[in-house]
DNA sequence: GGTGCACCTG
DNA sequence: CAGGTGCACC
């Protein structure tokens, strides 16, 4: 006779178990609430609930910025933007598009400026000729236009400037020339301002909309695909089409890679930037009027060019300076120093939302990360969260050339054999995916070189994972009815719906124990809710006596295996979970 | 025939 | 967790 090690109180519906444990960092176990039924087709739980299984990203507080002083002129920034370029039609394309934009917007006064500007512009070609390099030619487009508008403006300020010079002149001196010269000068930043304003909404509105996009375009398909399956099923679609897409879609030179490093910011990081950015704007405006926008979050995504540096360097170092005034000068260094400090924000606040959307554990410290330095482990990489590991001690800028690097050529850390690491990360990955296709296994391992030895290692270990995930449920359900006989005297229809499988069960203890041994992963309530889906499924089951059959466990495998969820974009990284 | 699966075994 | 086996599917 078989054996059970927990008494049946474990399972069944008291709220309050008989062995609870306070391992788990869950401050709200649900209690579910089904339906009486002994349908495997109506057991509940078969529907999903879109945001189910995706534990939000903790948000931690921010630290000091990652890179701040980096930033400050004659800092590196160039160096690293050095390693990106965008091509030439697409320049052209963005001056084009410059030109037309700011006749209307500036009624007419640009025309003046831009007749003399056919050398500044091929100054600003080789500016743009280190823009980071990107697949999505329009959102480049419009972001160097951006950048080219703020640049033209100043140089539209030059004949003023020199206006109000020659008026000082005449004045001999005279400190209201100054003052006049100061108001124009500040009226340009508050102009430049508005238009690095205008650069963040649009870059942030361009991820948003790309995001927006991917989810629109996966739902797309899930409804084409989809049939009777559900949301579930459509998402184990999804699931197949993302993985597919991001091998198969056109070549873009290399952009691919940086689309997907894109599609990584998930929804919650760009929810929380809009928000806090709301939040913001909200306070400003109650400060005072939209000319006094503060530079904080200014330019936040341009930074992604990672190459702004270059911008506040090679072009406000000129004209201001040039007029050889006191204020002038102070005021044109001032305004270097909040460019090169807003542009440090930019980056520091890409890599914590990065950070923000990686950290997926609920509160536990990252381990020390496979690929990167030995310090990778510090405490400041701890404080960051990035369990993948992409922040780390050494310099800013390796810092942000790691960064920079990994994103685009993630292939470069991948080994042939399977590591620990892996396991750990597939253990995860099961809590969203029971039955993951080898090309889904390919998407989220992109550190690993596979083979058909390894394909075939990974795939055997999800099958080991399912073995031990339907034998917990069978002995539990074993169990269950075992005691719900025993107890009750006579068998009795719909005791499973009184099973569940909430964080303080001994089975949900057995199957954290074996898929997050480390315990350092929220278990998503999606799996919670999948095991209860299958604990049922095995009680009814034996209950019916059609274990007598000897398929009977088929039909369990194909109801759990339409739940599959999927993995959340973090996964895609390279690397190590925690350990 | 290749692949993926469950099942059994160590 | 991995190796072996048989089965089903394409």
């Amino acid at each position: 006779m078989q054996k059970y090690l927990l008494p049946a109180g474990d399972l069944f519906c008291s709220p309050v178990m008989d062995s609870p444990t306070d391992l788990f960092d869950d401050s709200a176990p649900q209690m579910h609430t089904f339906a009486p039924t002994h349908s495997s087709t109506d057991l509940p739980g078969v529907h999903p609930q879109p945001s189910a299984g995706r534990p939000a990203p903790a948000f931690r507080p921010s630290g000091f910025p990652l890179i701040h002083h980096l930033l400050q002129p004659g800092g590196a920034p160039r160096r690293i933007g050095g390693q990106l370029n965008t091509n030439l039609n697409t320049r052209r394309h963005l001056e084009d598009r410059n030109l037309e934009e700011d006749r209307g917007e500036r009624n007419g006064q640009v025309e003046q400026g831009m007749e003399g500007e056919e050398g500044v512009m091929k100054e600003e070609d080789s500016l743009l000729g280190v823009k980071k390099r990107h697949s999505d030619a329009t959102l480049v487009a419009e972001w160097s236009q951006d950048i080219l508008k703020v640049k033209r403006m100043k140089l539209e300020s030059r004949p003023r400037d020199g206006e109000a010079e020659e008026g000082g002149r005449r004045r001999e001196g005279g400190r209201e020339g100054k003052r006049k010269e100061r108001e124009e000068l500040k009226e340009q930043l508050e102009e430049a301002r508005e238009r690095l304003q205008a650069l963040q909404e649009k870059v942030w509105r361009a991820f948003g909309e790309n995001h927006m996009a991917e989810e629109e375009e996966k739902t797309r398909r899930c409804r084409n695909r989809g049939g009777d399956g559900g949301e579930r099923d459509a998402g184990m679609m999804e699931e197949e089409d993302v993985t597919e897409g991001m091998y198969d879609e056109e070549d873009i030179d290399g952009g691919e890679m940086e689309k997907e490093t894109f599609s990584l910011l998930s929804v919650s990081p760009f929810d929380n930037f809009h928000k806090q950015r709301e939040e913001r704007q909200k306070d400003r405006g109650e400060r005072g009027s939209g000319g006094g926008l503060h530079l904080e979050g200014v330019m936040e995504g341009a930074g992604l060019w990672l190459d702004c540096g270059g911008l506040v360097r090679g072009d406000w170092h000129g004209g201001i300076e040039d007029e050889g005034e006191e204020g002038g000068q102070k005021f044109a260094q001032a305004l270097k120093l909040e460019l090169g400090s807003a542009v440090a924000r930019v980056i520091d606040r890409v890599l914590r939302l990065y950070t923000e959307m990686t950290d997926v554990t609920s509160s536990s410290p990252p381990a020390a990360i496979s690929f990167l330095p030995a310090d990778a482990g510090n405490d400041e990489g701890r404080e960051k969260g990035a369990w993948m590991g992409l922040l780390t001690r050494g310099t800013d800028e390796e810092k942000i050339r790691g960064y920079v690097y990994l994103l685009n050529w993630p292939h470069v850390y991948t080994q042939e054999g399977l590591s620990p690491c892996h396991l750990k990360k597939a253990k995860l990955m099961f809590f969203y995916a029971r039955y993951p296709s080898s090309n889904t296994l390919k998407t989220y391992f992109p550190d690993v070189k596979f083979n058909r030895c390894v394909t075939s290692q990974m795939i055997k270990w999800f099958s080991n994972f399912r073995e031990f995930f339907y034998i917990q449920m069978e002995r539990f359900a074993r169990q269950a009815v075992r005691e719900a006989l025993t107890r009750d005297g006579a068998p009795r229809l719909g005791r499973e719906n009184q099973m569940r499988v909430g964080r303080d069960t001994e089975l949900y203890r057995i199957l954290n124990m074996h898929y997050n041994k480390s315990n350092v992963y929220q278990v998503p309530e999606r799996f919670i809710e999948v095991s209860e889906v299958a604990l049922r499924e095995f009680y009814s089951a034996i209950w019916t006596g059609r274990d007598s059959d000897p398929c009977w466990k088929k039909g369990i495998y194909k109801i759990i295996c339409k739940l599959d969820s999927p993995v959340p974009d973090a996964f895609r990284l390279p690397g190590c979970p925690v350990g």
